[in-house]
DNA sequence: CGCGCTTGTGTTAGCGCTAACATATTTCAC
DNA sequence: GTGAAATATGTTAGCGCTAACACAAGCGCG
């Protein structure tokens, strides 16, 4: 039991170990009585927390961590927290976590793959007890990610996800959404609906396309290959994708846009607008998500509302649930999404 | 060297430890060799690397943690997540965090106070290297700030700042940015000017009160007591606040308001368009934060553009620099702000 | 009154890593 | 070729905590 320390920086900070020498009991009572075991002497119990609060104790997590081979922490991987989407997830998240007792490193990876595999490799070395991921938008390769599962850390893919490898997933029926909100088009009378498009190595894209596909199909509507634009999930790609759908001769033009999400159609009504063109009336859009600003745009947004606090929060709880080895991973979650009528459709 | 693990469960991880046993090596050089630190061997250096790829090794940070009593880890302490400026602000903190090579835990307390107690001990349990604080509304006791300075570790606190502790603060000028929007309100020749208040316990609510009521000095106006009511930081109470202004005499009711911030001046226009009154000819609004809704307002909103981004790149700076004592703590550092004009305070 | 049972406490060792020191090997000047 | 410096590697111990086991004392019970 050296005194010496090694570095000349002495860590003022009392251990468990001190407050047991001060006390004349050994540092297993002392962890015992801090951690509510039961088989501490209730006076032993009573004098352990009051030095701790004297000396200022405070528990050496990472030490514990170390013991325990668990952090008590979750690791998120988001492709960015700008927009409200996000922020309102990690709401989510932040509130199950912790009322569960578990902490949060958040990193955001600006929807770059490289910046993704670094941020699940450090959260690998800090040991997380799982992952909370939304996938970059440009992904394709999945094997990182099973092979962290086969390393023992659950994941849990929340809004971007990722299907097949085992792992749960918690977002929308995004195929179910978009099919809605097309069919909502259709009975406004609207024959020629355009499809701004996600990327399609994302699961929203490919399902939000799906689903404006099939609502096509149930009215015997063709698809027309010209009016599916790719526009990203931003709101710039949208503005560009917008452009282009007004490049076509007025015949061709479409009279409503059914944008795969709200910042793509804020894009969208900025190039709607340039053109002097008027919305609904000329031409109609709604989008997805429900961004704080569409109820103030112009011509408030028509959207689907998609629960970000409770997609955090059930895709939190799922996976503490399977860090505790409450459930079994591999699940599918849908959250229930409600459809916003405003203005930009057309109606009223 | 025993072989046996105390619990069922195994970890599959490999350790350093392992990989020096199958390369005949010691730990030490594994650990030298994958650090890049000198005096190794070029060859060894590159069959411990080959070896570390091969067996999947991902180092133990929490082990290194504990071991080198740091963890490249800062916590971040937020009142909440939901409005665009503190997602905007963490961005920042995580851009810098990231090319530091710090991660970043989240913590956000719902302006409660006990939360905040909360998340800056559990904090301090990881050791997180230094902490970057935007205090919550109702926070008066700042002994715990002092106590965790005290202990070594190192806050920034930003937007929300306490002075006089010794901290290093990242902030705007608020008392100057407030003067500043109010006298362009002046400059439009409106005589009777609102104050929609922040609440004083907050250094942004002092800071922007004083402003305004400087500005009012400046160009000898008297301030009148009634037209000062708090309204917090939030739409909610903007609108409260705004309804009791309405209540005044069309004789004593204000031309023009100068919010505390955006979301307080939205609530503030919701209750001005209930009483269709027309914004900015009857009553002109401006705000402070340039939320990014103010643009898409009825009447765009004026406001002064509070750099989120900047402030949190910045405070993680100074806080990185002072964990690396490369700088000394107790800094004043204020980011620069511009004024946005638009609408609402009646320019155009 | 000796047996097992409960309760309270101590001891030992180990989580995986790395600083500091110790030691072995090479390099090179003169 | 010899001593000193430079390079490469190993050894020991410790970061602060806790599981597992060991042990001591007090308890009731037939």
């Amino acid at each position: 039991m050296s005194e010496r320390k090694r570095s000349g920086k002495v860590s003022r900070r009392i251990t468990a170990e001190a407050i047991a020498e001060k006390l004349g009991v050994s540092a297993m009572t002392v962890s015992r009585a801090l951690n509510g075991r039961p088989n501490v002497n209730r006076k032993t119990r009573e004098k352990v927390l009051s030095a701790a609060r004297k000396y200022g104790y405070t528990p050496n997590h990472i030490a514990r961590s170390l013991a325990l081979r668990k952090t008590e922490t979750i690791g998120v991987v988001v492709p960015e927290i700008s927009h409200s989407f996000f922020p309102e997830v990690i709401r989510g998240i932040e509130d199950a976590v912790y009322s569960a007792g578990y902490h949060l490193i958040l990193t955001s990876t600006a929807e770059d793959v490289n910046r993704e595999q670094d941020a699940i490799m450090t959260l690998q070395s800090k040991r997380v007890d799982g992952l909370l991921i939304s996938t970059a938008q440009t992904v394709t390769d999945h094997s990182m990610y099973e092979e962290t599962i086969r390393q023992g850390v659950p994941i849990v893919f929340f809004d971007r996800v990722v299907q097949n490898i085992g792992a749960t997933c918690v977002s929308i029926d995004d195929e179910d959404c978009c099919a809605r909100i097309t069919e909502h088009m259709i009975g406004h009378g609207y024959h020629s609906i355009a499809h701004l498009s996600g990327p399609p190595t994302v699961s929203i894209g490919k399902g939000r396309m799906k689903g404006y596909k099939k609502a096509l199909a149930r009215h015997n509507m063709k698809v027309r290959p010209e009016l599916i634009v790719q526009s990203g999930f931003h709101e710039k790609g949208g503005y560009v994708a917008m452009e282009r759908l007004l490049q076509l001769s007025p015949r061709e033009r479409p009279d409503a846009v059914v944008a795969v999400n709200d910042p793509a159609a804020f894009g969208a009504i900025k190039a709607i607008q340039e053109h002097r063109l008027r919305i609904p009336q000329d031409i109609a859009i709604v989008g997805m998500t429900d961004d704080i600003r569409a109820e103030l745009a112009l011509s408030p947004l028509t959207t689907i509302r998609q629960p970000a606090y409770e997609i955090g929060k059930s895709a939190a709880e799922a996976l503490i649930e399977e860090i505790e080895e409450r459930a079994k991973p591999g699940r599918k979650i849908i959250v229930q999404t409600e459809l916003t009528v405003r203005k930009s459709c057309g109606c009223v």
